[in-house]
Order: C-alpha cells, then sequence, then structure tokens
DNA sequence: TATGAATGAGTATTCATTCAT
DNA sequence: AATGAATGAATACTCATTCAT
C-alpha cells in the first residue's frame, strides 16, 4: 500500500537524519512518490511521526502483551520466564532497528504533544512492572524493596542496554540471549550476590 | 557576564521549548539584549547548544571527577562510596535540572556531530564503571560478570531514575538519598537477594 | 446534464466561497462526480467560470431584448415602459440571485481576460441606454442632458440598487416592484421634481 | 518609511495583478527589499490589503468629513454644497486612482472579513445620505420620496461614474466638473426635469 | 463516460545570520 | 560592545490538472 510505503520510506529517512532534518521532500524521493502524493495519506509530517510513533509503541506493547509474569511461583519459574519476554522484547527491537533509533533518539524532541503521549506509555510500563514486583515480593521471591523505584530501575536498565546493544552495536540474537541472562541476573542478585544458580 | 546571561537564558528557553523551537530571538528576549549581541558571543544557535552541552557534561563528569572507587577493598566499603558518589551526582543534577532535561531530552537530536560526542561521554563513563567493576570482581566483592553488561545497566538505570524523579517528578534532595540507597542496593544483591546489610 | 449540475454546483460554492477559495474538489464533491468528471466537461476551472459568467451576462441580456424604447412617444408611454424592463430585469436577478453575487462579488477579480469582456458588456449596456436617451432628448421627453453620462448614472444606480435589494436583502417581488418605480421617477423627474404624476 | 514604501508598491501591483495574483515576491520586488522585510512590518499579504483598503476608506470618508448638508435651507444652496462635496470626493478618488480600482474590482472578492468590512462602510455612506435626504424632504427641497432607495441610488452612481471615469477613463480633473454637475442634476431634477436653473 | 489516485509546480511564511550605525 | 533593521535561503503544504483503468 502506498500509505505503508511512505511510511517505510519515511522511517528509513527519520533513522538516518533525525526528525527535523529530514524533509518531506526527501521522504517523497525515498518513496519514489510525488510531493502531492504525500499529502493524500497524512495530513502533515507530524502526524505522520505521530502514526510510526504509535506503531512503534504497539510493537512493544505487543512483545509484552498476553504475559501474566504474576502467575510465576518461585524465583526460578521467574528468572525463566523474564528471559522468554525479555528476549521477545529484543528481538522486536533487533528487528526494528531504525524505530528503534527514531524512538530513542527523537521522539522527545518532535513536539511536546507527543511528550505527553511518550510519557503515559512509561507510565503504563512502570505500572506493569510495579505489578510484577509487587507479587514477587508478596511471593517472597523478592526482599521488600520500593517496587517504584525497582521498577524504573529495571525499565532505564533496558533502555540503556537496547541503546547500547541494538542501536549502536546491533548484536546478533544469539548475542542477545546471553546479555539478556547477565541483565536479568544483575536486577534478580546484584553484582555482588552470590548464590546466583547455573543457568 | 554578557555571555553567561545569554546562556542562562538559552537553557530557560531550550528546557522549555526545546532545542528546535527555540528561537534565537526568544533567547535574547529572555536576555534582555538585541539580537545582534547574541553573534558577539556565539558564532550560531547550534554553537551555544554545543557550549551548553559540554557544561553539563563537564557538570556530570566533575561530579564524580576525584573519586577512585578502585581502592575499595570490601563490599561494605565500596556500598558506602558508592552511596556518596552517587549522591553527588543526584545533587548536581537536581541543582541543574533544566540542563538535565535538556541533556535527555533534546540532546541526541539536535545534530550528529552532538550525537558523536554525547556517544563519546557514554562511553568515557562507561568505561569508568568498567574499570571498578574489574576491581571489584579481582577484589572478589563481585561475583565474575560482564563488567561492560553491569557498566550499560547501571548508567541506564541512573539515567531513568534521574529522569524519573530528578526531570519529572523532582524530589527533594532527602528523597532522593532514599532512592540512591534502593538504587545501589539493587545494583549490590538484586531485588531477589537476600543478604542485604541493614543501612 | 451532467455538464448542467457541474455548473449549479460550481455556481452555490463560488457564491459561498468566491471564485479564489472556491476548489475543483468541492464544486465536484457539490456535484456528487468524481474528480476527473470535472475535466470531461469544462477545460480548466476558469473556464467554468467564464461559461457561468456568459451565462449570466444573456440572462441579463435577455431580460431586456426584444424592447426598443426608441419607440416611445410621450414621457408617461416611457415610464410605463421602463417599469415593464426594469421588473423584468430585476425579476430576472432576483431568481438567480447566486449568479448576481458572483457577477457583482467576483467576476472583476478572477482575470483580465473576463474583465476585458464584462468593459465590453458594459460598453453595450451603456450604448444601449444612450440610444434611448438620445431618443427621449430628441422627442423632447427629456430635457437637453448627457446622454452618456446619464446611461452611465442609470447603470451605476440599477447596480447598487439590485446588490443592495437583491443580493443583500432579498426582497420579495412584491416590494421589488414599488422601489423600481421609485428609482424611475427618480431618474425621470430627480428628487426635487414637483410634477411627479400619480402612478 | 519603509512601511509606507511597502504599502505604496503593494497598491501598484494591485491594481496592475489584482489581489489574487500578487505574489509578495513581486510586492518586495517593487518595493526594492528582500522578501523577509514584508514581515517585518505586515503580518502577512492579507493584513496589508487590510490597512490599504481601511486607508482607502479612510481617504474616502475624509473627504466628506466635516461636511453638513443638513444645514441647508435651499434647493439652489444644497445645489451649490453638493457640487463642492462630490467635487472634493471626486478629486481624492482621482489623486488615487488604483485604490480606487482596487476597491472597485478586488475588495469584495479577497476575503470574507473585508466584505463585513466593507458592508458596513457602505451602510455608513447610505445612513449619512439618509440623513440628508430626510432633512430635504422636511424642509421641502425634496418631494416625498423613499429616502433610503435615494440614498441606495445616489451611491451607485457615483459608484459607476467614478470606475467609469475615474478608474477606466481617467478624465482630467477639468471634466469631472462637468460631468459631477451633470449628475447633481440628474438626481435634483431628474432627466425629464424641466425647470433646471442655469448653473 | 466515469473514476480517483497521482502529480508537481507554485508560494506564503519563518528565522538564523549579517552589518551599517 | 551593542543595536535591531534587513536579509534571503529554506520548506511544508495546496490544489488544479492528468491519466491509467
Amino acid at each position: 500500500m502506498r500509505k505503508d510505503e511512505l511510511k517505510q520510506a519515511a522511517i528509513r529517512v527519520f533513522a538516518r537524519r533525525g526528525y527535523h532534518a529530514a524533509k518531506v521532500s526527501e521522504i517523497v524521493a525515498e518513496a519514489g512518490v510525488a510531493q502531492g502524493t504525500f499529502y493524500l495519506y497524512f495530513p502533515s509530517k507530524q502526524a505522520l511521526f505521530g502514526e510510526i510513533l504509535d506503531d512503534y509503541l504497539s510493537l512493544i506493547t505487543g512483545a509484552v502483551a498476553g504475559w501474566d509474569l504474576t502467575r510465576v511461583e518461585s524465583l526460578e519459574q521467574l528468572r525463566q520466564d523474564l528471559k522468554q519476554v525479555a528476549f521477545l522484547l529484543t528481538q522486536g527491537m533487533l528487528r526494528n532497528q531504525e524505530l528503534t533509533r527514531i524512538f530513542f533518539h527523537e521522539a522527545l524532541a518532535v513536539d511536546p504533544v507527543f511528550n505527553r503521549h511518550i510519557a503515559q506509555f512509561y507510565d503504563q510500563v512502570v505500572a506493569l512492572i510495579g505489578v510484577v514486583n509487587r507479587h514477587c515480593i508478596a511471593k517472597g521471591i523478592y526482599r521488600p524493596i520500593d517496587s517504584d523505584v525497582l521498577a524504573q530501575c529495571v525499565v532505564g536498565l533496558i533502555e540503556r542496554v537496547v541503546v547500547q546493544y541494538v542501536v549502536n552495536s546491533r548484536v546478533t540474537e544469539e548475542e542477545s540471549r546471553r546479555i539478556v541472562q547477565e541483565v536479568i541476573d544483575l536486577v534478580l542478585f546484584g553484582a555482588a550476590g552470590t548464590q546466583v544458580p547455573a543457568r
């Protein structure tokens, strides 16, 4: 579909130029259509960005939807499940590196309207992780800990690891598995932890 | 000094509008000088941003400079020292919230030239933390762990906690102490860790 | 006929938006046909306007065609005949208010090519009235008077009365009869005239 | 002043091209300034037109301001005074032919916002003339006549005479005096009037 | 005939930067 | 040093027109 071709072209241009330096003329050239065609499908450059952003947030949400980590009963089970979730998430990002790059580099600097949108997304994610955290604390899997701070930490640590290994380094899916494991064990057992079970 | 007044004015404008929406005319109005005066002190709007960015990176660097966490010999000592470093860092950011906001929201979307600059900064920070990590591993304070992944995680988790509590929520310095402690203990002992010493 | 449907739709759109603000897309939407269909019947938006303009000029011309006011012999006869002509004319305009509105509001601002067209139309009308005037002067019905100036005056006074009462106020045909009588008596006897016969 | 130079340039361009065909680039070229300079003095092309329109309406208003035709006591006095007013008015229009052309050709087709503006102006003029008319009727200078219709007629007849002789033919001031006299006598005594006094 | 997606030339407006004073 | 009027390159968006189906 023309609309999708334009979106894909825009993703490539946004990824290499950044939102503000990306000209509509470059996007249409990349898509191989005329300038006017752009406006058949998007009312403005900003609206196009909004759609791309929504698509990405849906992608991320979709990658972890359906999971219910509050059903886990043991540390070991949690460890396994987290690995699954994290891998799926990482995979989604690895397969959409340009989108991921745009999200982490540009999204906050496009327009305040998107900032609110993104803040809501983060709030949802943090809330979701918070639920898991409180469940684990209740089950005695986690020690008593501020579940909100923990949630923020988890999000932040995923973010940077993603930016570094997905956006910048572009690791293989193979390598990403090992990193995911390291990260999960860090969250669960800490750097000074001694009782880390074998994988 | 006029130059500094302009820089301070620019920080306020960048913080509330974002780099791209900030007009030079608004910056000079904020500073109370004429349009032409701007160019007596800065060759361009982008150069001004570069200076502001450098100032911020220096601020951050300065907050942790002088510290040598590779001299620590025990877990407990590390825990104390980390707290010191982290608090100093957090304090610096809390006292420069606008700068911090600009750094995390705008810096990556201004121009590729700054992206490389920022990447180098992150590399340095990660390298620094990596040194500490390897030291701790050698001393047996940390279990064997990928020191680079750990370093990335630490950076990311600091980032998000800062963005959330410093940029968005604007916590008090008092509250920030508690959060810092939580974060450090998470890194050291994990969420599932059981042998966390009393503070 | 499709062509006529498009023309009627265009008249409505021109009347409410004005020529320049009227989009071809709105005209076809109003007519309920596809964009391309427009160009099956009209080579351009401007050509369509030209046709509409010609239709209107024909309408006006038709309303007074066939009349030969140079056959009148007396003031009273002239007065009667003028009333007839004027009423027919007014009626035509009242029944085509949108066209009348377009003519007086837009026609001169569309394109120089139409300006010449319209100027010719006015010249013809003035010439026609001039003939009547000279006839009446010769017959002694009119006093010696500059027949061209009189012709211009008659046209102008019709114009404004039409714009005011037809385009703006939309009077009834009933009311228009009285106004027509007033106007004719003004032209014939003036405001200061004392020997105005009963109607 | 730069603003005035731009306005004068715009008047010339509007007069020869019409509002819609007039490009800002042509206006600034005519004024001999850069494109951006335009926007130092006018927020938009439309606002510029608005100012020009206002200037013209003020010019017209100013030409007849100060006159109080309700103080006249006799027909002959009225006839003299009308001649004065009309000549002043005509003179103002003759000396601003481009403005006059713009007003009669373009003003109604620029934007609805100006249409309302112009309608108000006409209403005021008609009201003003209506006052005179009622005064003359009361004094017995005029026969009983619909003063509103008369007012509309006077305005319309001035309009067309102006368009024809000022905008199109560009008569001399000398010639205009004679025409003014003819027009006034037409209004006062009509074409069929016999008791027209010598001038 | 009819469609409607595609075209691309055209233009008002913005704003970083310059420079005469 | 300071001013602020002037500059002009840059660009998103519109809409009359075309044409393959």
